[in-house]
DNA sequence: CCAAGGTAGTTATCGGTCATAACAGTCACA
DNA sequence: TGTGACTGTTATGACCGATAACTACCTTGG
């Protein structure tokens, strides 16, 4: 029997229950992401840092010279994208674009003494914040999780 | 000395290193669920869907008479950003918002047949997917995984 | 040498995700 | 009764990611 219009009964106190996504490991990567990437957030936000900025400025004092076409394909962004990013950190005075020699295309990347300490510090930070994410993960463990992650990482496509 | 100019010698074949940004399990992960999303748009595609809407759709299939607000908080997701999310899934016709008798604020969410139907045939194509992506993944490795990202996802603000 | 095609960086633009602020209607309770 | 809280909603903006098209430049084959 239809009830008047077509109102509801209110829910008797229903929990409401994601088992159903519960059960794809899926899921739970993308909870645990979305904490750990708001807690990298706050970790960086003192160093003016966001995650995306942080790696590219990592990349250019690990690799000095490095060109922006490396870093795409390094963290698998698109070129375009780069651009503005770069022009934040060069606004900032933590890297400088200068030619390359053998080729006027190219930009080579490098990190100013400035960008340097900035990236120390903010990588010290960085250490710490993952160190608390993964508190309590037993060596073994760890590892086999990296594992896991790179298996997926590199599951490119289809499988 | 200064080279001509401020031009940069060109880099000796130099390989490029992230090895500063993988020691950080972070790291791994984003890459891993970037790798994981890319899969999961692909596999939902055929179906219409999206990661998040799918994610709401098997919600309010799982709890019938579901209260936006309570979506927002099971997927930690904005309310504001709900409404054009189910929005589109009405307009699909995979569900509909129905008056609640004791509360005129709320809408009771509840699939349609087809929703219903749709969501069955995309959750069997993501079980599919998870099930390749967490390949060769013994049950107690994923069971400690599993551990490992709710620690994760449950180290709210600071640790 | 020169024309054709590829590459590097850039611009413009779009879609998707997420957050914030503000608002009207409604409810609950002192 | 009226104050405060809650629901859904609108509007808006930041950030991330992708695509297309452009300029400047390099490289290669004829």
């Amino acid at each position: 029997m239809p009830r008047r219009a077509d109102t509801i009964p209110p829910p008797a106190e229903t929990r409401v229950s994601d088992a159903g996504l519960r059960v794809f490991i899926g899921y739970h990567m993308r909870r645990a992401m979305a904490a750990l990437q708001a807690d990298l957030a706050d970790t960086l936000a003192p160093f003016g840092l966001r995650m995306i900025p942080f790696s590219v400025l990592v990349l250019i004092v690990d690799n000095p010279g490095l060109r922006p076409s490396q870093i795409a394909e390094a963290l698998a962004i698109e070129r375009s994208n780069l651009v503005s990013l770069i022009d934040g950190l060069a606004r900032e005075g933590l890297v400088v674009r200068q030619p390359v020699a053998g080729d006027r295309r190219a930009h080579a990347l490098s990190a100013t003494a400035r960008g340097a300490a900035l990236c120390a510090r903010a990588r010290a930070a960085v250490a710490q914040h993952d160190a608390r994410m993964s508190a309590g993960l037993d060596e073994t463990t760890r590892t086999r999780l990296i594992g896991f992650l790179n298996r997926v990482e590199n599951s490119d496509g289809r499988g």
